[in-house]
DNA sequence: GATGAATGAGGATTCATTCAT
DNA sequence: GATGAATGAATCCTCATTCAT
C-alpha cells in the first residue's frame, strides 16, 4: 500500500537510494537491476519509477545525494574550511579513513567504478553524464580548497602546480581503491601511514616547473 | 561454404579476440553483448561459440592472452631479464608508455576495468575469477622482477619492502588509468615525465621499517 | 489546500474532458495516458479518478459530452430544425466546414477515430460500447432529421432511400476526414465545394428502388 | 527448437507476417502485443525478433507485404494493365469486392486503421512512416492508372482531374470501410452495386474546371 | 474534491545460449 | 568450422488503478 505521509515518502525514497548505493558498488551498474533494488528496499520497482525517472536518473540522483554529504562533517571538509589551522593533517586523516570499513568515505569511494561505467561505459545519456562528472569535480573543488589552504598555512609551497596536485591526489585515491578490491597485499594495509606519508611528500614538490 | 583450415581457423579467433579486446575495454563487460563482438569480427555468434564456452570463458580466454603477450618486447619485459643493465630505466620508459595511443600498454591497460568488473561484479565463475586473477597477479609478478633486477643492480636500496613496492606501482598504474579516463586536466599530462620520476623516488624510499 | 467549490468542481472536469478530447483525437485512445490527460489539464491522476472511473468511462463521458453539443448551433443544428427554408443549403455548409480548422466540426470528426478504435479494438466493455454507439447513432438521427426536413421541403425526392442516404454522407464524412489525414492532394481541399456539391448531388439520386 | 531451414525460416517468417495481419487488423497496432503474435504463430518473441528487428519494423515489414500483393492478380490489377479493355467495369469489379469477405481486398482494408494509427498517432519512426505513406501512396498509384486507363479507353473525359478522381476514390474507400465498421445499416450493403454506380458516376464529372 | 504515493500487471526489447544443418 | 534460426529468461519501463490523507 502507498505511503502515507510525506515522511514515509521521503523515508522510501532514502530506502531505495542506500539500497542503490549498496547494491551499485557491491555489484556495479549493469549488474545491479532495480528489481535488485526494489526487492533489497521492500518496495515495488513502481515505487521506484515514483521517485525516479529511471535506471540512470536513480544513479544520478544517488550521485548527487554521495556528491552532497560525501565530505561533510569528515576531515576533508573540515580541512577545507579557512579558520582550519592544519589542513595537511586533516587531509592525512581523511586519507587514512580509506582503510576503514565504517567510514562513508570508504563506502562512497566504492562508487567510483560505477562512476567510470556510466563516463566510459556508452551511456548516451548527456544529461546524466553531466551529472556524474559534476560529483566527481566536486572531489576535486574540495580537495582544492583544502591544498589552496595548506597553501595558505604555509604546509605547501606558494609554488605549487595546485592543478596537478590535485590530480596527483586522485591518482592516488582511486588507485588504492582499486587496487584494494583486486587483491591487495597486506603490505599495504599494513604500511598504510608510511604510504599516505609518502603521498603528502610528493604533492610538497609538485611545484611549477621554470 | 568451403571447410576452413586449420590456419583460418586461429584467424578467426584471433579476430575475436582481438574485438572483445577492443569492445571489452572500451565499453566494459556487460555492455558489450556477443552481437556486438560478432559484428565487429565479422563472424556469427554461432562461431563465438565454437571457439569459446562462453561469455565468461571469452573473456577469461582473453586475459590469458594478454597475460601471455602483455609485456612481451616491452621495455618491462627487457626490464625483468637478469642481463639488463638500467631496469629502472626501463620501467621508467614502460610507465611514460601509459601516455602513448599507440603503446599495447596503453590498451592493455584499459582491460584493468573489467577485470575490476568481474571481480568486483559478483560473477559466480569461481575459474573465471581465478584466471583473472592470474592475470593481475602476472602483472605484479613482472613488476616484482623488475625490482628485484634493480635491487640487484644497486639501483634500489637492499631492504626495499618489495611487496609493498610492487602494490604501490599497482596503485599508480590504475590510478592514473582511471582518473585520465574521468576528466583528467592537461596538467598530468604535460608533467607526467614529473609524475613518473616522483614515482620512482617514492619507491626507493619503501624499504621496511624497522 | 482549500476546499473547492461546486463551480471549481465543474471547471476541473470540463478541463479535464477538453484535454481528453484533444489527445484522444490526436494520438488517438491508446497512445494517450491518463498521466498525459492530467498534465495537459493540469490536474492530478487522482482528480480524474475523482470525475471518473476509470479511462473508459472518461472517454464514454466524452462521448456523452460531445454528443449533446456536437451539432448544437451549427449549421446542422439548423438544418434539422423543422422551420429551417433551406435545410439542404445549411447541410452543404456543415459539410464545407469539415475543412476549416477552426470548426468544432473539424475537431469533433476526429473523434471518430476514437470510436473506431473502440468498437473495433477488441474493448469487452458492453457498456462503454454502447455509449461510443450511441454517439455515433447520434449523428445518425441528427443527419436523419435534416434529410427528412430536406425531402419535406422539397429539396430531396420523396421516394428517397434515407438510410441509404444517411450512410452515405456518412461515409463521405469518415472517408474525407480519413483521406486528408494520410497525405490528402490539395486537389481535393482545392475543389471542395465541388467535391461536396456532388455528393449532394447523389443523395438526390438515391432513391428505392423498385 | 529452431527451425532447420532457409525454407522453414521463411515459413516462420510468414506465419508471423500471417498472425500480425489478422490481429492487428482486428485488435489495432496497440492493442495487439507481441506476445499475441508470438502465441497466435506458434513461436516465441525471441523469433519475432529474429525475423524483424521490433514492433513498428513488423508492421512496416507487414506493408510492405500487403503492398506487393494487394492487387496482384486482382481486378484492380487487371484494370491498370494497358491492353485492358474495359479498366471501368473492372475497378467497379474490384470495388464490388469489398463487401466481399473471402477477399483480400476485404481483409487489406482493414490495415488502413493501423496506417493511420502510425501515421497519425505520433510514432516518431520517420523510417516507418515512410513505409507506411508508401504503402498508402502504392494504392494511389494503382487506382491511378486504372483511372489514366480508362481515360485511354475513352471511359473516362480526357479532361477529367486525375488527382482529383484518385483522392474520391480514396475517400469513398476508406470512408466505406469506417462506416462498415462501426454499424453500417443493411442499406448500403443491399444496395452496394448502386453506391459503387454512383461513385462511378461521379468520378465522370470530376473534370478540371475553367 | 483533490493530491501524492505506491502497486502490480503487462509490454517491448535484449541477449546469452542452443542446436540442426 | 561455422551459420542461421530460435529460445527463454531477464530487464527496463509504462500505465491504469488504488487509497490514505
Amino acid at each position: 500500500m502507498p505511503r502515507k505521509t510525506h515522511d514515509d515518502s521521503l523515508e522510501t525514497r532514502k530506502r531505495i537510494l542506500e539500497s542503490a548505493l549498496r547494491l551499485f558498488s557491491r555489484r556495479g551498474f549493469e549488474r545491479t537491476s532495480l528489481s535488485d533494488i526494489a526487492k533489497y528496499s521492500n518496495v515495488t520497482r513502481g515505487a521506484i519509477y515514483w521517485h525516479f525517472e529511471n535506471k540512470e536518473d536513480l544513479f544520478a540522483a544517488l550521485c548527487e545525494e554521495l556528491d552532497k554529504d560525501q565530505f561533510s562533517g569528515s576531515y576533508l571538509y573540515e580541512a577545507s574550511l579557512g579558520h582550519e589551522e592544519d589542513p595537511l593533517g586533516k587531509l592525512r586523516g581523511w586519507l587514512m579513513m580509506m582503510i576503514d570499513p565504517q567510514s562513508t568515505n570508504y563506502i562512497n569511494s566504492s562508487i567510483f567504478s560505477m562512476v567510470i561505467s556510466i563516463i566510459n561505459g556508452g551511456s548516451t545519456n548527456e544529461l546524466l553524464k553531466a551529472k556524474v562528472m559534476k560529483f566527481a569535480q566536486s572531489r576535486r573543488d574540495f580537495i582544492s580548497a583544502v591544498i589552496r589552504n595548506a597553501i595558505e598555512r604555509e604546509q605547501l609551497p606558494k609554488n605549487l602546480n595546485v592543478g596537478l596536485a590535485v590530480e596527483h591526489l586522485g591518482m592516488f585515491i582511486v588507485g588504492f581503491m582499486y587496487q584494494s578490491r583486486i587483491n591487495m597485499t597486506d603490505d599495504v594495509l599494513k604500511n598504510f601511514d608510511l604510504v599516505v606519508g609518502k603521498e603528502i611528500d610528493v604533492l610538497k614538490t609538485l611545484v611549477n616547473q621554470e
